[in-house]
RNA sequence: AGUCUCGUAGCUCAGUUGGUGAGAGCGCUACACUGAUAAUGUAGAGGCCAGCGGUUCAAAUCCGCUCGAGACUACCA
C-alpha cells in the first residue's frame, strides 16, 4: 500500500521492490510482440565482481528495460564463461602447485573439478550482484561453457573448420619459458613485474653482399662490400636467414676501416643512423685523400654513394655463420627482403631476420617467401637450433652444443662466466665479421613464476585461418553500428587489417579439448564434430583392440536431456584416454590441447542454443541470431567482440551484432586504473548498500557517455541521490499531500488540453517534448543524454517552474476544473517520468510508480516495467510555447535581480516593471498574471523596441556568417565603423533596410540581415538588458505599496508561527493581534488577504495580548496568538 | 615503442557543420525566498579551452608537433 516516507530510504524501498518482483515474477510477464535479442557477453566467473562490472551491466539491463517497454520481447539469457588460465592460476595457487605438477603430483581429473569448484564459487558472487543491482536476466536457460552441450557445439563448429580446410597444425613463435618448460600467454607476460628493464650485450655484424646480386651502382664499387646490422640477441645470428630493409629509408655506402681489425672495407647502412653507428673514434671526410690518413683512435669514413632501401630487395649475401642450413628451400634463404619493421631510431636500418625465434620475424619470413632456419633431426622431423630447454642442439660446433642460450637459465653454481652471446660475439670477432660490441638496455619480458627471461619459440599449434577472411571480416564489419564509431571503424578495423591466424591451442588442462585425433606420424588426422560421432569412432576401436571398453556408452545418442548430457564429462582428463583407430588401421591420439577460451565466447551465439543438434531453426531463420545489442568493455575490442565477428564471418556469412557499445572504464577518483595493488578498488557490494543500485546506476550514466571512462566519485553519486531523487520525492510528496486532501483519483474526464491553463498546457508540451527525445535518444543508444533531459525536466521544469508556480492552485482553490487539471497535469508528468526513467533506475522508478497508482487505486499498472513506452503527442508540443516560457523564466530571473540590486525585497510589492524583448510580435499576455505574481509587481507591459524608442538605446553587432566569407579581412574594419554608428543610422537601417558604408574607398551596401540590432536599455529606470531581453522596473514605492508589503511580511509570521505548532496545512484558526498603529495601517486594505493567506477565520484585534508571541517587522513591534479552530 | 581514446572553472561535464561576449551543475562567499524545503532564487569569486605552431577574414572546434592520462599491442633488430 502507499507509504509516507518521511525520507527517501533508498536501501529500505529497494529490498522491498526485490521482494516484490521476486513473488510477482514480473520478469516472466513479457509482452509478445518482435523479439530484441542481446547476448551476454559471458562474465569470465573467474573472480569476484568488480565496481567496473557495474558499467556494462547498468548499460545492457537499461536497454533490454526500454525494448520491454517498447513491447518487444527481449531475449537476454544469462551466460558464464567458465574456463581459461585465470581459473587455473586460482587453482594452483590455492593447491600450491605449478603446472608441471598437474597429471603428476595430482591428477587432470582432481585439477579440473577443483576449477569447476573455484568457477562455481564466483558464480553465485555474480548471482548475487545481478540481483543487487536489478540486472534482469534470464537465468532459467543459462549456459555454462563446461557443460557437455556447449562442448559439443564447439566440436561441431571446428569440425565445420576443417570440413572447409580452415583449420590447420602450424608453428607460430610465441613466448615460451624453458625454465617453466610451458608457453605462456600474453596474458602472463603482462603480470606485474613480467617486463623488466635488462642489459643486453648487442653487436654490429658483417654481412658480405654477394656482389654480382646487388645494383649496378654498387657493383662498380671496389672492394667487398658489407651489411651492417645490429642484434639484441647474438644466440640467434645462426638461425638467420634473411635480413629486411625499410623500402623507402634512405641508405648510403661507406668507405672505411674496420675498427677491430682495420682493414679497409664498405658497408651499407641508414643514412639517419651514421653517426649513431659510427661515433667516438669515427670522423667524417670528404674525399679519398683523407680517407687515407687513418691512426688508432681516428678512422676516416668517406660516404661513397646513397640510394633508397628498395634498390636493395632482392640482393643476396653470404650466410654469416654457417654451421647449418635450412633442411628445405635453402635457395631462397640469405636475401635482402623490405618491411616496415625496419626504423630509423635504432641499430643501421638493416634488421636480421630469424623466422624461428621472432614473432615478427616468422610473419615476415611467411609473406616474404624465406625460409626458417630449421633442420631434421634424427626422426627426420624439423626442429630449430635451440631446444625445449633452452640449449643450443647437439650437433651445433664450436663448443656450443648444448649450451644455454641465455646465461639466466643456468643454476647460480653451474653459470660460466660467458654468456653465449658473448661467446658469439667473439667467436665472430675472431673470424673477423664484427663491427662493434655495445651494451644494450631495453624491457624484456620475463616468465612471472620462474622470473628468468622467457624465448620467443616455435611452438605447434592449431590454427584457424582467419586470414583468409580478412575481406569479408572487413566488409561487413561496416554493416555494425559501433558506439562509439571510433571504436568500430578505427580500433576493430585496424585490427581486420593486420588479421594473422588465430592460435586456438593452449597447452592448458581446464578447457574444452581439441576434438582432433592424429596418427603418430601425422598423415591421418580425424576430427570429432559430435558425440555421437565420436562414440561411433570409440566403438570402432574397442573392436580393433585399442580399447577395451566404451568409456561414453551410457550416453542415449539422441536423447537431448540435460540428465543425458551431465552423465558425461568431456574434458581432458577423459579425453586423453581414447584412442581411435585411423582408415588404415592405425592408432590416434588426441592433440593434447585445449581450445583458446576466447572461442568459447565467440561461439556462445550457437553453444548457447546447442546449435546444431537442437532448435536449429533459432540461428537458421535468424530468429536468435545475430543478436541486437551487445556491451562490453573496450579491452573486448580484440577479445569477444573480435571473436563473435570471426567465427559468424567465417561460418555463417554474416555479423554476429547489429549494435555495440563498448564501454569506457572505471577508474578511481583520480583517473588511475583501479587494482589490487594500488589498494583503490571500490568493493561494489559495500558500495550498492550504502547509496543504492539506483544511485549508482544513474551516476554510471549520467556523468560521461559510456564509451567514456569514468572516475568514480562518490560525492556526485550522493549529489544524485539528494538532489534528483529528493526533488522526485518531493514533487511526489507535494502531489500526495493535496491529492489526499482533495481526494483527488484520477475519476474525472481528462480535460481537453485546450481547456487547460497555459502552464499546464505548457508543462505538457515540454513533457511530450522529453518523451520525443529521450525515445529518440534510447533508439539510438545514447542513454547519457536520456538521462540528462530526464534531470533537467524534472528538476528545472518540473520541480522548480511548475510546481513553484502552480502550489497556488492545489492550496487555494475549490475543487474546480482548473484544480482538477492541474492535478491530472502532475500526475501525468510523474507517471511519465516514471515510466521514461524506469530503465535506468529500475526500484526507486518502481517504488514510485507503484504508490502513485495505488493510491490512485489503478491496480492494472502493478509494475512500471510492464508499462509501455509512453508515446508522444504532437499536437501537445509547443515549441513556441515552450520559448516563451523560457523566456518568462529569464525575466523573472531578471526582476530577482534588479530587486536585489535596488535592494527591494520580494515580499515588498511594485508598481511596475517594463520589458523589452528584441522579438517582434511576441504576444506575452497569458504569462502576465503569472508573472506578476511570481515578481509580486503589480503591472507589467511588453513594448514592441520601436514604441519605446525614445528611451532605449540600439546596439548594432555585425553578422560574421554572412560578411566573414564575403569581405574577408575587410570585416574588421565594418566592424570598427559599425560599431561608432550613429542613433540615426541604425535607425536608418531598421526602416531602410540597408545601409551604405565607405571603407577605405570601397562603398559597401549592408542589408538589415548583415547586422545584429539590439536594444540595450532604458533611461532612468533600474534596468538590465540580457539575452536581446530589456527589463526595467519602477522603483517608487507608494504608501499603498508599502503597507501591502508590511501585510505580506505579517502573513510570513503567522505561516511561521503555524509551521512551528506543526499545524496541518489545511487547520483553520483564530488569529489574536495586539493593536498598534502600525497593525491598524497593515489590516486597513490587507484584511480580507491576510486572512486567506493564513487560513484565519476570524481575526482578533486585542488591546493587550497576554501570552502572545512577538516579532519584528523592520522595527516595529507585533504580538501575535494563534489558535486551532476545532 | 606503436595504435586508439581523452585533456574546457576547485570537482563532474555541455559546447551542433569553425562565426567572434566560453556555458551548466556541484562546491565556496554574501544576500534573499519558502505551508513540497537537508529545496529554491540572485549576486560574487573562479578559465591563456593542456602547450606550441599552422590553415582561415575567423579556431575550444580543422591540421601538425610536444606534454599529460588511460586502454590495447609489444623482445620492432
Amino acid at each position: 500500500m502507499f507509504k509516507e516516507y518521511k525520507h527517501l530510504e533508498i536501501e529500505k524501498l529497494t529490498n522491498e521492490i526485490i521482494i516484490y518482483w521476486e513473488k510477482k515474477n514480473f520478469f516472466k510477464k513479457k509482452k509478445k510482440k518482435d523479439i530484441y535479442i542481446i547476448y551476454e557477453g559471458p562474465p569470465s566467473s573467474n573472480g569476484s565482481p568488480g565496481i567496473h562490472h557495474i558499467l556494462p551491466i547498468t548499460i545492457k539491463d537499461l536497454f533490454c528495460r526500454y525494448k520491454t517497454l517498447k513491447g518487444k520481447k527481449v531475449k537476454r539469457k544469462a551466460g558464464w564463461d567458465t574456463h581459461g588460465l585465470p581459473v587455473e592460476l586460482v587453482v594452483e595457487k590455492e593447491l600450491g602447485i605449478t603446472k608441471n605438477d598437474i597429471g603428476k603430483k595430482i591428477s587432470i581429473f582432481k585439477f579440473n573439478t577443483k576449477c569447476k569448484e573455484a568457477v562455481m564459487r564466483y558464480y553465485n558472487e555474480w548471482l548475487k550482484l545481478s540481483k543487487k543491482i536489478g540486472y534482469w536476466i534470464d537465468l532459467e536457460k543459462q549456459y555454462f561453457t563446461f557443460k557437455t552441450k556447449y562442448i559439443e557445439t564447439i566440436w561441431w563448429l571446428l569440425k565445420n573448420f576443417h570440413n572447409k580446410n580452415l583449420l590447420y597444425k602450424g608453428y607460430k613463435i610465441q613466448p615460451y619459458s624453458p625454465a617453466a618448460g610451458t608457453g605462456l600467454s600474453s596474458h602472463e607476460l603482462n603480470f606485474p613485474g613480467g617486463y623488466k628493464k635488462i642489459t643486453d650485450l648487442t653487436i654490429i655484424v658483417k654481412f658480405k653482399c654477394i656482389k654480382n646480386t646487388l645494383p649496378k651502382e654498387l657493383k662498380k664499387i671496389t672492394g667487398e662490400i658489407y651489411f651492417l646490422t645490429w642484434t639484441t640477441t647474438p644466440w640467434t645470428l645462426p638461425s638467420n636467414t634473411a635480413l629486411t630493409v625499410g623500402k623507402n629509408i634512405d641508405y648510403v655506402i661507406i668507405s672505411t676501416y674496420n675498427p677491430y681489425s682495420f682493414l679497409k672495407i664498405n658497408i651499407i647502412l641508414a643514412k639517419k643512423l651514421v653517426k649513431k653507428v659510427l661515433s667516438k673514434n669515427f670522423y667524417y671526410v670528404n674525399s679519398k685523400k683523407e680517407l687515407k690518413k687513418i691512426k688508432k683512435n681516428k678512422i676516416p669514413y668517406l660516404i661513397l654513394n646513397g640510394f633508397k632501401g628498395y634498390k636493395l630487395i632482392g640482393s643476396n649475401y653470404e650466410q654469416l655463420i654457417n654451421w647449418f642450413s635450412p633442411y628445405k628451400e635453402k635457395e631462397k634463404a640469405f636475401k635482402i627482403i623490405s618491411s616496415d619493421i625496419v626504423t630509423k631510431k635504432n641499430g643501421t636500418g638493416i634488421v636480421h631476420i630469424s623466422p624461428t625465434f621472432g614473432e615478427e620475424d616468422f610473419f615476415l619470413s611467411k609473406k616474404k617467401d624465406i625460409p626458417p632456419m630449421l633442420i631434421l633431426d634424427k626422426n627426420k622431423i624439423p626442429v630449430p637450433l635451440v631446444d625445449m630447454e633452452g640449449k643450443f642442439i647437439k650437433e651445433t660446433p664450436y663448443g656450443f652444443s648444448g649450451k644455454y642460450v641465455k646465461n639466466e637459465y643456468y643454476s647460480d653454481k653451474n653459470r660460466p662466466a660467458k654468456s653465449v652471446d658473448l661467446e658469439i660475439a667473439l667467436y665472430l670477432k675472431n673470424i673477423n665479421k664484427v663491427f662493434k660490441i655495445e651494451k644494450y638496455i631495453h624491457s624484456y619480458p620475463h616468465c612471472w613464476r620462474t622470473k628468468k627471461p622467457i624465448l620467443y619459440y616455435p611452438l605447434n599449434s592449431w590454427f584457424i585461418k582467419t586470414s583468409f577472411f580478412k575481406e569479408k571480416m572487413l566488409k561487413l564489419n561496416n554493416s555494425i553500428n559501433w558506439t562509439p564509431k571510433s571504436t568500430g571503424k578505427k580500433k576493430f578495423g585496424f585490427w581486420l587489417k593486420n588479421i594473422n591466424d588465430w592460435n586456438l591451442s593452449r597447452s592448458r588442462f581446464w578447457g574444452i579439448p581439441l576434438p582432433i585425433w592424429r596418427t603418430k606420424k601425422g598423415d591421418e588426422e580425424r576430427v570429432i564434430g559430435s558425440i555421437k560421432e565420436l562414440i561411433n569412432e570409440i566403438e570402432k576401436s574397442v573392436k580393433e583392440g585399442l580399447m577395451s571398453y566404451n568409456p561414453l556408452k551410457n550416453f542415449i545418442i539422441g536423447n537431448m536431456s540435460d540428465k543425458n548430457y551431465d552423465s558425461i564429462d568431456l574434458h581432458k582428463h577423459n579425453l586423453d584416454k581414447i584412442i581411435l583407430i585411423s582408415n588404415y588401421k592405425k592408432p590416434m591420439i588426441r592433440e593434447s590441447d585445449i581450445i583458446d577460451v576466447w572461442f568459447d565466447s565467440g561461439a556462445m551465439p550457437y553453444a548457447q542454443l546447442h546449435y546444431p543438434f537442437e532448435k536449429k531453426f533459432l540461428i537458421e531463420k535468424k530468429i536468435m541470431f545475430p543478436a541486437d545489442f551487445i556491451c562490453e568493455g573496450v579491452d573486448q575490442t580484440r577479445g569477444w567482440f573480435f571473436t563473435l565477428h570471426a567465427i559468424s564471418c567465417m561460418l555463417f556469412n554474416s555479423i554476429s551484432f547489429k549494435n555495440v557499445i563498448s564501454n569506457g572504464l572505471v577508474l578511481d577518483e583520480k583517473g588511475k586504473k583501479m587494482s589490487k595493488s594500488r589498494g583503490n578498488t571500490i568493493n561494489p557490494f559495500k558500495i550498492i548498500k550504502k547509496y543504492g543500485p539506483d544511485t549508482i546506476r544513474w551516476y554510471l550514466i549520467s556523468n560521461s557517455s559510456p564509451w567514456e571512462n569514468i572516475k568514480f566519485n562518490i560525492k556526485i553519486i550522493e549529489k544524485i541521490k539528494q538532489k534528483l531523487f529528493g526533488t522526485l520525492y518531493n514533487v511526489y510528496y507535494f502531489f500526495y499531500i493535496y491529492a489526499k486532501i482533495d481526494n483527488f483519483k484520477l475519476k474525472e474526464k481528462k480535460i481537453l488540453l485546450k481547456k487547460r491553463p497555459f502552464i499546464d498546457k505548457w508543462i505538457l508540451s515540454e513533457l511530450n517534448s522529453l518523451i520525443k527525445k529521450t525515445d529518440y535518444y534510447y533508439h539510438n543508444y545514447e542513454p547519457t543524454k536520456v538521462v540528462r533531459k530526464i534531470e533537467n525536466f524534472v528538476i528545472e521544469n518540473l520541480s522548480n517552474w511548475y510546481l513553484r508556480l502552480s502550489r497556488k492552485r492545489f492550496w487555494k482553490e475549490n475543487y474546480t476544473t482548473n484544480k482538477i487539471s492541474a492535478y491530472q497535469t502532475l500526475y501525468i508528468c510523474l507517471s511519465t517520468i516514471y515510466k521514461i526513467s524506469s530503465p535506468i533506475a529500475p526500484f526507486v522508478m518502481e517504488n514510485f510508480y507503484k504508490n502513485l497508482n495505488f493510491y490512485l487505486k489503478k491496480k492494472s499498472f502493478e509494475s512500471v516495467h510492464l508499462s509501455d513506452f509512453p508515446q508522444y503527442n504532437i499536437k501537445a508540443i509547443n515549441k513556441n510555447l515552450e520559448l516563451k516560457m523560457r523566456l518568462a523564466k529569464k525575466i523573472t530571473s531578471m526582476i530577482f535581480s534588479l530587486r536585489k540590486k535596488e535592494k527591494l525585497k520580494v515580499r515588498q510589492p511594485l508598481k511596475r516593471a517594463l520589458i523589452v524583448i528584441n522579438t517582434n510580435n511576441f504576444k506575452f499576455n497569458k504569462f502576465l498574471n503569472l508573472l506578476k505574481r511570481e515578481v509580486n509587481i503589480k503591472q507589467i507591459k511588453f513594448f514592441s523596441k520601436n514604441k519605446l524608442s525614445s528611451v532605449t538605446k540600439q546596439e548594432i553587432k555585425v553578422n560574421y556568417k554572412l560578411l566573414g566569407p564575403k569581405f574577408g579581412k575587410v570585416v574588421t574594419l565594418i566592424y570598427k565603423k559599425i560599431n561608432n554608428l550613429t542613433i540615426e543610422n541604425i535607425k536608418k537601417i531598421e526602416t531602410k533596410n540597408f545601409l551604405r558604408l565607405n571603407i577605405n574607398d570601397r562603398k559597401i551596401c549592408l542589408s538589415k540581415t548583415n547586422v545584429f540590432i539590439s536594444t540595450v536599455y532604458l533611461k532612468g529606470w533600474s534596468a538590465l538588458c540580457n539575452y536581446g531581453i530589456t527589463v526595467a522596473i519602477d522603483t517608487t514605492i507608494s504608501d499603498t505599496l508599502k503597507k501591502e508589503g508590511f501585510s505580506r511580511e505579517l502573513i510570513n509570521r503567522i505561516q511561521n508561527i503555524r509551521k512551528f505548532f506543526n499545524y496541518k496545512i489545511t487547520d483553520k484558526i483564530y488569529l489574536y493581534i495586539e493593536k498598534s498603529f502600525f497593525i491598524d495601517k497593515i489590516l486597513k486594505l490587507n484584511e480580507h488577504f491576510l486572512c486567506e493567506e493564513t487560513l484565519t477565520s476570524e481575526l482578533i484585534v486585542i488591546n493587550h495580548l497576554k501570552n502572545g508571541i512577538f516579532s519584528f517587522i523592520e522595527k516595529n513591534k507585533i504580538k501575535i496568538l494563534l489558535k486551532k479552530k476545532e
